[in-house]
RNA sequence: GGGAGUUUAGCUCAGCUGGGAGAGCAUCUGCCUUACAAGCAGGAGGUCACAGGUUCGAGCCCUGUAACUCCCACCA
């Protein structure tokens, strides 16, 4: 075994060797095995073209803990890696880069030509987010590593549209469409953000047909305006009641259009007559079709205005809107421009504003699926951590809209329907290139391509061999818990979950463990426009992945944001140093050569005590992980390394370990080893990599800590009566420090203790412990107080009281500030306690634990009290 | 217009089924004690947003209020 470890702690000496060392070993890969239980996690696939951001970086360690811990329980852990093709993100980069460097669009190149280029993008950018993952310790199956495009997930895609079809679920139809103009594609309700801007309300005259009358319509489009078929107004509507049928002369078009009348208005806002424009926007559309009106779309793909605008034709749709204003001004048309504020829908990509257009396009019909999906969740098939986020998944598929899937993008799974040119045919099927069944012509196949997430929604599944049925399949699905973050629910979980349901007939996941947003130091998203991104490899490369992942899963509770800042990484650096050098000193001081606790009756005092708080340690983070409590698992972790074991036990067992002569010094070496290393294992899944290396180094069985076995609560390892020992002499030493500190007087200065008490055997344990950590010259322990100096400087703790012939160092006067400030924090508290014994109510209707409690308390605080006040006259007798 | 979340020490946040308010950072005091100054020892610092209620007992449960954040929504 090594002993000359380096004195500080850099991660960097060995990070990387231990991650080669686990894929080398495949300790990551998992089998299916009858005889182990499954554990399975399919890793959200980041964008093939993505950089490792902060969100990632949590997402994963969250992910890694998780099965790192079932790993070691046993479990078949099986951790599903992969990336996503991201249709519109990744044919925006792969446009973009092509328009700087070479001047081309992608029709310059064409599709096929163009998609080649993607591909090229894709293998030189797809590996390195995957190289990212691996440097931040995630131990994902590689032999399993998926793509959303490869054949497996295509083959998936593709049988899921014709099942989906068959049965009526998919269809294709005119509808209106979320249309991003920058993209030139359809978009998904999820896919568009709403967000709040300052627009006008444009007053416009609707001039009456054979009449010098006319209405009034307020728009915040006024462009859409030569698309209008009609003007709308409330049925009861006094106003406007004689108009009803009537025709009014569209302005700058002069075409002829009818007022109709339709619930749809609402009597009270703007002017209660509304432009009806079918083809742009939504309930235009449905008013149109209770009203059989023509849907005229004056939009071209990339909203400039086509041949319905007439002399506008060309223009951009903003440029449209401000020239035709200036030409209603001219005529007199425009009566007022009010500001108002409205919410605007953005591409989730570009940012674009999207227009609300008419379009052919291809729909899932989401009711029958949605409900089931409800159903599952509310019959705890799966289960939301924290169980609030359940709201917002019911919500939206309590009032989903039908799902548009077709993107009028070339990267992306094709559609399989095929149209005969000649009879307009048309046959969905798994054929690359059918005939028309009627007239047997070759076919056309549809040129649009699949919303991303249609194939992200069959992952699950998908990525373990769908629709075949594997092994695979039927060993690890459904997989056990999905990681991932709130704003992703609507996008992903959903539509993983009536997938899941509809194409397996069980749900995708039993937990969906949801996790925050990771913000900056001020609270703000990181992102790239502001800047204020933290690159998760630089903190790797300067402070350690362990560093980073410690801080990722500290401090923060399921579903809430947290923000990261530099000072918080530097913290979990210094636990990873001090835990480097516990270990350290612990190899310093070894020459045994086995890792096993002697007979339990060689114990000392100290070593059952540390072994008594490991085990309840163990029991703790065991059942806090299987809470997904991880925040609260790794800082009791943290409390125990710190405290428990480096401030109180290594100081307790120095004089054991530095004294060659005597044999306990051999048990405390076995107690280090035994209690450290298993600590390791319990920390492994936070901070895979120092424990390691630390455990290693340390002697073991075996060849790695994370193929290990799981630390079990060990019943034999429960001492109450030197943990109660041990809190006595913990206490007492703190106080005497405490004190001594308060009067000035140096470490170096050593006093006598005496001790008075009625556990005289308890505290004479304690002995060495006094004079190494409270500064003792020598410490006698006696019932009463025989031979005790007045001028004795005195200490009172529960079940004991300590005096030091401190006189000639001591003042006086502060002595008895200290020692009345003491009485009455002592008479506070027994007022307190006295309060609640008095209280009938609470005598008679609380636990009688708790009572018993209280009442012992009570008597522990009198007798503190007692020796206050004797000391206190003590002094004042002086 | 609905819905959710948050409000605890100077800062950032924990606080599990209601039973004497915690951590990290910052700060103050004293220490280079032979694992660690990325450290050790000790200290100060809180009306748990506010107002009611339930309870023997509330940071925690209920009602309401306020502020901040986020999500959803077809008022043209």
């Amino acid at each position: 075994m090594e002993e000359n470890i380096a004195k500080t702690y850099n991660p960097a000496e060995f990070e990387d060797r231990l991650y080669n060392e686990w894929v080398e070993k495949g300790y990551f890969h998992a089998e299916v095995d009858k005889t182990k239980k499954p554990f399975t996690i399919v890793i959200p696939p980041p964008n093939v073209t993505g950089q490792l951001h902060m969100g990632h970086a949590l997402d994963e360690t969250l992910q890694d803990i998780l099965i790192r811990y079932k790993r070691m329980q046993g479990y078949s852990a099986l951790w599903v890696p992969g990336t996503d093709h991201a249709g519109i993100a990744t044919q925006i980069k792969v446009e973009e880069e092509l328009r700087v460097k070479e001047g081309l669009t992608r029709y310059d190149l064409g599709r096929e030509k163009f998609l080649e280029r993607v591909w090229d993008w894709k293998n030189k950018y797809g590996s390195r987010i995957i190289n990212q993952l691996k440097k931040i310790g995630s131990s994902c199956d590689w032999d399993r590593e998926r793509f959303t495009m490869d054949e497996g997930c295509s083959k998936a895609v593709k049988e899921v549209f014709i099942n989906l079809y068959n049965k009526k679920l998919i269809y294709q139809g005119s509808r209106i469409i979320n249309w991003c103009p920058h993209c030139i594609t359809a978009l998904s309700d999820a896919e568009v953000e709403h967000a709040e801007q300052a627009g006008h309300f444009w007053h416009i005259k609707y001039p009456i047909k054979d009449s010098d009358g006319y209405v009034i319509i307020a728009t915040t489009r006024p462009e859409t305006l030569f698309g209008d078929t009609a003007v709308a107004v409330n049925p009861d509507d006094e106003r406007y009641k004689d108009l009803i049928g009537k025709k009014l002369i569209l302005p700058l078009v002069g075409r002829e259009i009818p007022v109709i009348a339709d619930e749809y208005v609402d009597k009270e806002f703007g002017t209660g007559c509304v432009k009806i424009t079918p083809a742009h926007d939504p309930n235009d559309f449905e008013v149109g079709m209770r009203h059989d009106l023509e849907q005229i779309k004056v939009m071209n793909d990339d909203a400039t205005m086509n041949s319905y605008a007439g002399k506008y034709e060309g223009m951009d749709r903003y440029d449209c809107r401000k020239a035709m204003i200036e030409d209603l001004k001219e005529q007199g048309l425009l009566v007022k421009v009010e500001d108002h504020s409205h919410n605007v829908g953005q591409c989730y990509r570009c940012g674009t504003t999207v227009e609300p257009i008419i379009s052919k396009q291809w729909f899932v019909k989401m009711k029958p699926l949605a409900q089931p999906a409800i159903d599952a969740v509310k019959d705890k098939m799966t289960e939301f951590v924290p169980e609030h986020f359940e709201k917002i998944y019911f919500h939206w598929l309590e009032n989903i809209r039908d799902w548009c899937i077709s993107r009028q993008l070339w990267w992306g799974h094709r559609i399989p329907a095929f149209y005969c040119d000649d009879c307009n045919e048309m046959v969905v099927t798994k054929e690359d290139a059918p005939v028309c069944p009627k007239c047997g012509k070759p076919m056309r196949q549809d040129p649009d391509t699949l919303d991303t997430w249609f194939s992200s929604a069959l992952w699950p599944f998908s990525t373990l061999g769908w629709p075949d049925k594997t092994e695979e399949l039927d060993y690890f699905y459904p997989t056990s818990v999905l990681v991932t973050g709130y704003d992703i629910i609507p996008f992903w979980v959903m539509r993983m979950m009536f997938s899941g349901l509809e194409h397996t007939g069980e749900v995708p996941f039993k937990h969906v463990f949801i996790h925050g947003l990771v913000r900056d130091s001020q609270g703000r998203k990181m992102s790239k426009s502001l800047g204020n991104g933290i690159d998760p490899l630089e903190i790797v490369d300067r402070y350690g992945a362990d560093a980073l992942r410690f801080t990722l899963a500290t401090g923060n509770a399921p579903g809430n944001d947290m923000r990261f800042y530099i000072e918080r990484v530097e913290a979990s650096r210094n636990f990873a140093n001090k835990i480097w050098n516990a270990s350290r000193f612990t190899l310093m001081n070894l020459d045994i050569t086995e890792n096993k606790l002697p007979d339990l009756s060689k114990l000392c005092l100290e070593d059952k005590w540390i072994l008594s708080k490991y085990n309840t340690l163990v029991k703790e983070v065991t059942e806090n992980l299987d809470k997904f409590e991880l925040g609260i698992a790794v800082s009791k972790l943290y409390d125990f390394i710190w405290e428990s074991f480096c401030d109180w036990y290594i100081e307790l067992v120095k004089p054991r370990l530095f004294d060659k002569e005597n044999e306990t010094g051999k048990t405390a070496q076995y107690v280090l080893t035994y209690v450290l290393s298993n600590t390791m294992k319990l920390l492994h899944p936070f901070m895979p990599f120092i424990t390691e290396e630390i455990w290693q180094h340390l002697p073991h069985e075996g060849e790695s800590i994370m193929v290990s076995d799981w630390p079990v609560y060990n019943e034999a390892f429960s001492f109450t009566d030197e943990e109660n020992t041990m809190a006595m002499i913990m206490a007492s030493i703190t106080a005497i420090r405490n004190h001594r500190a308060n009067m000035n007087v140096p470490p170096s200065k050593r006093a006598k203790l005496i001790i008075v008490t009625d556990k005289v055997d308890e505290f004479r344990q304690g002995t060495l412990f006094f004079e190494r950590l409270a500064s003792a010259s020598k410490v006698v322990v006696q019932t009463d107080k025989a031979g005790i100096d007045d001028n004795a400087v005195n200490v009172v703790v529960p079940s004991a009281e300590v005096f030091m012939p401190l006189d000639e160092l001591v003042d006086k006067e502060k002595e008895l500030t200290r020692l009345n400030a003491e009485k009455k924090k002592l008479e506070g508290e027994i007022k307190r306690v006295e309060g609640k014994l008095n209280n009938p109510g609470f005598v008679n209707k609380a636990p009688q634990k708790v009572v018993d409690e209280e009442k012992a308390k009570g008597d522990k605080y009198r007798e503190m009290l007692d020796k206050v006040l004797v000391a206190i006259s003590n002094i004042e007798n002086i």
